[in-house]
RNA sequence: GAGUCGGUAGCUCAGUCGGUAGAGCAACGCCCUUUUAAGGCGUGGGUCCUGGGUUCGAGUCCCAGCCGACUCACCA
């Protein structure tokens, strides 16, 4: 018998054994708490002398002959109980030594404190309302140290569950970044937004430059993408007169995994009518401000600095949301931190001899966007670490953006950067029909040479504007990122509840790996019937 | 997609030159009525990721594969 098997055994005799003394861990259904555990910690100076109802997790138990301590917990706090033998009878004595770390518990007691000054409860009965199966490995802690906790990042991913009882601080990032989006909400809730909701499955995906996932749907036998964007379909409803409308939705791209990218992730977009630049720009200075005065309680936020060399040194930085952001323009400061002359940026040819002559590799450059966007990225990113908008951006790479009057080759669009990184992408969105449908034909031209990430002509979405659209500020944000920003989360795990991974193969579910191998190739065979 | 590193008990990890598989925690038994990473004595627990190869002998060396981590490249 292996050890899983065996420990399974044993907890299962322990249940009978529980339900032979009444106490079957599983037939409560409601336990009524007189408070929780974070309430009768926060408030045990005024709970002395009454009985207190309490319920939780047990994450360690230190069982001394004829009494016992134990740490109850709710995720957020701990709350240490007291057994004695003297105190709770024959019975429930026994029931004691029946439990286990992993077990939940509910308890009735009177607060009383140790010798050491430790608050605890003094248990004078106890309803188990759970038992695990399985040995829990939540380890031990001392002095915020944890020792033995489940550590291993795939196991941590795969049984997130187990992340989220045994790690407090994976579970508080995990926490926050569900809280941030809720603040989200309610920013744009009151300033008169409405939260919409648009299809996933799409005959055309567009509104970004990425590739799509494929699938089929067979009432229709028709192939439909899943969406990589919300932008087109929203403005399809500002030009239905739905002036202010947001969505948070998952959106799906079929690229590559890193530390900044999740196959499926959270998108925010909202547009705004009749505003432009300024106007959005104001409203992503009062989401930063708002969201993190909601989840944090200051405009002021603490985040580990970010430095890929020395990761390590523990070095915080202020990013401070409560002041309007910094503002610059792409071409100037691409010029002063570069050294290039503003002059030798509006045209390719120039631009491409500029970055050769600063060092930067210059063969894969095909167009001024490219490597306006190059030279960004090296000289102008890693410098703005507090919050800056980058103002004006070039065509090729925005062909939903209006052109600036008097300059063709940019458009008024802006990117928000916290930390090195872009936080938000907005623009003031293109309503001449006629522009719009010349910037698709020339994506249309790009994906014909092969640019699989170009944007497909949209008929439907070209028919709103021709209805009439009023001027339209969009912007769009990552609530993953945003959240990674904000906790200071290293990896896009780390703030995904359950990120994608591989599949185990050959383990864990009893099935042999010559018959696992061929269900797959049934799958495949089935994928491509669809198909 | 490329490079580097890793996978050993339920968890966290050692394992030297190729020579019988180890510790702590968790589990089980006994002792212990204010402990707190409780403590003491004892017991059980292994597909050393998988498959080949070299060898008298492989956790260890070689090859292939699977899964993961990190870095780089594309994207948000």
């Amino acid at each position: 018998m292996s050890l899983e098997e065996s420990l399974r055994e044993i907890r299962l005799a322990k249940i009978a054994r529980l339900r032979e003394l009444g106490c079957d861990p599983y037939a409560i259904e409601k336990f009524d708490m007189s408070h929780t555990v974070t309430e009768t910690v926060e408030g045990f100076e005024k709970l002395t002398d009454i009985p207190l109802r309490v319920a939780g997790r047990l994450h360690s138990m230190r069982v001394m002959g004829k009494a016992a301590f134990a740490d109850l917990h709710d995720g957020t706090n701990k709350i240490q109980l007291y057994f004695r033998k003297d105190d709770v009878g024959e019975t429930l004595w026994e029931v004691v030594g029946l439990l286990d770390i992993g077990d939940h518990l509910g308890v009735e007691g009177k607060t009383m404190v140790t010798r050491t000054g430790e608050h605890s409860i003094h248990v004078a009965a106890l309803w188990p309302l759970s038992k695990p199966l399985h040995s829990l490995p939540l380890g031990k802690a001392k002095d915020g140290e944890h020792y033995n906790a489940i550590a291993d990042t795939e196991l941590r991913y795969r049984h997130r569950h187990l992340d989220l009882i045994a790690n407090p601080e994976a579970r508080k990032m995990l926490v926050d970044r569900m809280l941030v989006t809720r603040a989200v909400r309610h920013y744009l809730d009151q300033n008169g937004y409405l939260e919409v909701e648009t299809p996933l499955l799409q005959v055309v995906a567009g509104g970004a430059a990425a590739r799509p996932f494929l699938t089929h749907y067979n009432a229709y036998e028709m192939d439909v993408k899943l969406r990589i964007s919300l932008e087109l379909y929203l403005k399809r409803l500002i030009c239905g007169d739905l002036p202010r409308v947001y969505e948070i939705g998952r959106v799906f791209r079929n690229e590559g995994i890193s530390n900044r990218h999740s196959p499926e992730f959270t998108m925010l977009e909202f547009y705004e009518a009749y505003t432009d630049l300024e106007g959005m720009m104001a409203r992503v200075e009062g989401l930063f401000r708002s969201v993190a005065q909601e989840v944090f309680g200051t405009s002021v936020v603490s985040v580990p600095m970010r430095d890929e060399r020395d990761e390590e040194t523990g070095a915080f930085v202020e990013l401070d949301f409560g002041k309007p952001w910094r503002r610059v323009g792409m071409l100037d400061e691409i010029s002063r931190l570069s050294g290039i002359p503003v002059d030798n940026l509006h045209d390719y040819e120039s631009a491409k001899a500029g970055m050769a002559k600063v060092g930067l590799p210059t063969e894969n450059e095909h167009s001024l966007g490219g490597i306006l966007e190059k030279l960004l990225e090296h000289f102008v990113e890693p410098t703005l670490i507090q919050p800056t908008f980058v103002v004006g951006y070039p065509i090729e790479t925005s062909p939903l953006a209006k052109k600036v009057p008097g300059d063709p080759s940019m458009t008024r669009r802006f990117e928000g950067y916290v930390l090195g990184r872009e936080v938000c992408n907005a623009f003031s969105e293109i309503n001449d029909p006629v522009d719009q449908r010349e910037r698709f034909e020339q994506q249309v031209a790009e994906r014909e040479k092969g640019d699989a990430e170009a944007h497909p002509m949209d008929e439907e979405f070209l028919f709103a504007l021709e209805c009439g659209m009023p001027p339209t500020g969009g912007c769009g944000i990552g609530i993953d990122r945003l959240a990674m920003t904000l906790t200071g989360a290293r990896h896009i795990r780390e703030v995904l509840l359950f990120p994608m991974m591989r599949p185990e193969r050959d383990r864990g579910f009893g099935v042999s790996p010559s018959r696992n191998e061929g269900e797959l190739r049934r799958d495949e065979g089935a994928c491509e019937e669809g198909e």
